[in-house]
RNA sequence: GCGAGUGUAGUGUAGUGGUUAUCACCCGACGUUGCCAACGUCGGAACCCGGGUUCAAAUCCCGGCACUCGCACCA
């Protein structure tokens, strides 16, 4: 992993200086893995998450909602997040090495994930384990040590335990009835969220890279796994992709691939994870990503949960080497299964229709509880079970019966009686897969400033561009007036008044007395993408002179006329 | 969390027991300037925090915090 410490300097130096991004709280000594977006950044953070947001909207059927940060224990220990962020850390007293005590016991007891406080040191002792660095077996004792932020709800001391959420996806599975309702009960469908989550890493770095407190966005987009998937259609568009398979898979080498073939090579498994590779691919050129920059990496089957059939990393080179900035997931059914599970609801699920409706008509035995209740006792449930599900009824009582449990009875005449039974079953009931998209806000736009920062040589000095798309810009356009003179403040002043009236633009004006050159160069630094100025000309005929920051050419056209193409953004068509 | 290094204006830096704390960019005011980091004058802005040693600490020592690198960690 190659960093390039210097690019990383100067850009975070440019982000300090210009109020892009900046370690948080400075003012008291700063603290690690926390930053803030300053008056730059704040547009850019806001924008980018606006252009995620309509990039999925505009799928039709996705909608979005917006969940608490703050989250019950049970809740995510439904999700198994505290079972698998509350690793143990155990510290060696003689050299002070500290070590997760189930890593270390992997391979002596079995799956030592599970066990508490008091079993590890028990387990440590009992094996004997060293430690990796000095062979000593000299442990204190373990503690867990939680990558989730404790809190608790309700301020006197007895209240339920929660946590600062580590993801916003719970949110979506919690809020699935609703949204299944929302949607008319019809699969498939999505729900996004915008958000933050919160990580207390033991060691954050890598600056924005890693933060304890992030801005991240997800999907959740809920299939029918039976459902036939029209594979033209999920990848219309297709485009060819960098690819790198799972290294242990049947495809081992990394290529350049279209989605179409990649699914039908098996390559990527499911046809709405490639869907989603796509889109989010598209998504990324969009903000600004360099295309040749980028990757999706399949996990490897020990890297995945459990529970995830297929998983793909959108890896980003930039100046920290390639960094994983968008996990695409298949979940399986893990997610609304695990809270149906330990919420006791029957709501996270979904109806499926045949295809014909199957119509029942068969003569049955029916049970006659008031006697199986009494005989059977314990298992009088477990009889009538299996009463209902024989298909050929025996002709004539009494008759043997074999129950779920393997053990057999005997069902007399008075326990049940023959009845025709008619009925039609429309379709079943199921537990929706899940495929997530899940992005890591801070780090796309990290990526997006790195691949948009350009230095270029002018006039034998060093010129600094941010060459960001205008839709992530932080501002539409600068206003200047060449001179403070001549009434040329006054008419920048009042053209950006006019520019700040139009729903949806916002931009800038820079007209204390420098030189337009150093006023240029200033919102160049910043991405700014239409420079306006304000000449002697202006005050003549009303026109004003547009520069485009990507290549410094100018054209010059009337106020109108510019609030026109401001307005649906079509400068850029006179600069082609 | 361990080990090593580093912490000086908004940014990048010089200095290393006694300085009015260096320089550049920067930011602002005024003047000048007919379009790409011009110029002049004036102004603004810093020794990470806390303790100790000393007549004297930004400088030496200790602790904290932060950053960088290595190790560990990164569902």
């Amino acid at each position: 992993m190659s960093v390039n410490e210097d690019r990383v300097q100067t850009l975070m130096a440019m982000f300090k200086r210009r109020g892009v991004v900046r370690p948080a709280f400075e003012l008291y000594g700063g603290v690690a893995g926390l930053f803030d977006y300053g008056p730059v950044g704040g547009r850019i953070l806001r924008r980018t998450q606006e252009i995620w947001l309509h990039h999925w909207l505009r799928l039709g059927n996705i909608v979005e909602i917006n969940s608490p940060t703050v989250t019950p224990h049970l809740v995510l220990e439904a999700s198994g997040h505290v079972g698998a962020f509350n690793d143990h850390a155990v510290q060696c007293l003689s050299c002070e090495a500290v070590e997760r005590a189930d890593q270390l016991l992997e391979g002596h007891v079995n799956n030592p994930d599970a066990l508490d406080a008091a079993q590890l040191d028990a387990a440590l002792s009992e094996h004997a384990i060293e430690c990796p660095s000095c062979s000593t077996t000299d442990w204190a004792g373990s503690a867990p040590m939680n990558l989730m932020f404790p809190t608790s709800i309700g301020p006197v001391g007895t209240g339920r335990s929660a946590f600062l959420r580590p993801e916003t996806a719970q949110g979506m599975f919690t809020n699935y009835p609703s949204i299944y309702r929302h949607f008319k009960q019809r699969l498939p469908f999505g729900a996004v969220q915008v958000g933050k989550g919160y990580r207390n890493e033991i060691s954050p770095r890598q600056g924005m890279i890693r933060q304890r407190e992030f801005n991240m966005a997800e999907l959740e987009y809920f299939i029918d796994p039976e459902a036939e998937v029209n594979l033209a259609e999920v990848a219309r568009n297709d485009v060819p992709l960098n690819l790198v398979p799972d290294p242990k898979g049947a495809h081992a080498e990394s290529l350049s691939s279209e989605m179409i073939p990649a699914l039908e090579a098996g390559i990527v498994r499911h046809p709405v994870v490639g869907h989603f590779m796509l889109e989010t691919y598209r998504l990324m050129i969009q903000l600004g990503i360099d295309p040749n920059r980028m990757r999706f990496r399949q996990h490897e089957q020990d890297e995945m949960a459990h529970y995830a059939s297929d998983c793909w990393d959108l890896e980003i080179h930039g100046c920290y080497g390639w960094i994983e900035c968008v996990g695409i997931a298949h979940r399986g059914c893990y997610d609304l299964e695990a809270h149906a599970l330990a919420s006791g609801s029957m709501e996270l699920r979904a109806w499926r229709e045949h295809p014909e409706p199957i119509h029942v008509d068969k003569t049955a035995w029916v049970p006659v509880q008031a006697k199986i209740g009494p005989a059977f006792r314990g298992d009088a449930k477990m009889v009538i079970q299996s009463l209902e599900a024989i298909d050929d009824a025996p002709k004539s009582t009494p008759f043997p019966l074999t129950l779920t449990n393997g053990s057999v009875v005997t069902i007399e005449e008075d326990m049940v009686e023959s009845r025709r039974v008619r009925y039609t079953i429309n379709g079943e009931w199921f537990t929706p897969h899940v495929i997530e998209p899940a992005f890591g806000i801070d780090r796309i736009i990290w990526h997006m400033m790195d691949h948009s920062f350009n230095q270029i040589e002018k006039e034998g000095e060093s010129y600094d561009i941010m060459r960001l798309p205008e839709d992530v810009a932080p501002y539409d356009a600068v206003v200047l007036p060449l001179f403070n003179k001549d009434g040329m403040s006054e008419k920048a002043e009042s053209l950006f008044r006019d520019i700040c009236s139009i729903p949806g633009l916002v931009p800038t004006i820079d007209a204390f007395g420098k030189s337009i050159g150093r006023r240029y160069a200033r919102a160049d630094e910043i991405g700014i993408p239409w420079a306006i100025t304000v000449d002697h000309q202006t005050m003549e005929d009303g026109t004003v002179t547009v520069r485009s920051r990507d290549d410094q050419r100018q054209i010059r056209i009337t106020i109108d006329n510019l609030l026109e193409q401001l307005r649906f953004r079509t400068l850029a068509d006179h600069f082609n």
